[in-house]
DNA sequence: CCCTTGACTATCT
DNA sequence: GAGATAGCCAAGG
């Protein structure tokens, strides 16, 4: 195993094993706070390596889809996941849980559109 | 070395 | 907003 991925592993572990339940994550996020910009491609390596479970569903892509092909096993596990812990989908996209900034005036008042 | 491969992203059309 | 495109970067062949 690298050097490189010692210290990546445990960095991206620390991260992901914070993130709350009911709360998501990017790939770029996750790199991000671990200390690594640009490397987002390596998240789910790191995951993978992980000798510890994690709560590796809480990770999806940054434009809120889940990273596996839709319909595919993994997906259908990943998403029944964040069902669990009351993470709501709406056109394949996981609905933000922030009640705050950049939302329109339309979504606050009828609240995320339906597709 | 050179080339391909990703559980990725930002930025155009 | 859905594709296409171009960056990204460590690993492995």
């Amino acid at each position: 195993m690298s050097e490189f991925q010692r210290k990546f592993d445990k960095a991206v572990w620390k991260i992901v094993s914070g993130i709350r339940r009911g709360r998501v994550m990017s790939y770029g996020q996750v790199a991000r706070a671990a200390g690594f910009p640009r490397h987002a491609r390596m998240v789910s390596k790191a995951m993978g390596r992980s000798t510890v479970p994690l709560p590796w569903y809480r990770v999806i892509r940054s434009d809120r889809t889940l990273a596996f092909e839709a319909g595919s096993k993994a997906y259908r596990k990943q998403r029944g996941l964040l069902e669990n812990e009351g993470v709501r989908f709406v056109g394949g996209k996981v609905v933000p849980k922030d009640t705050d900034e950049n939302k329109s005036l339309d979504e606050l008042l009828w609240g995320p559109r339906e597709q």
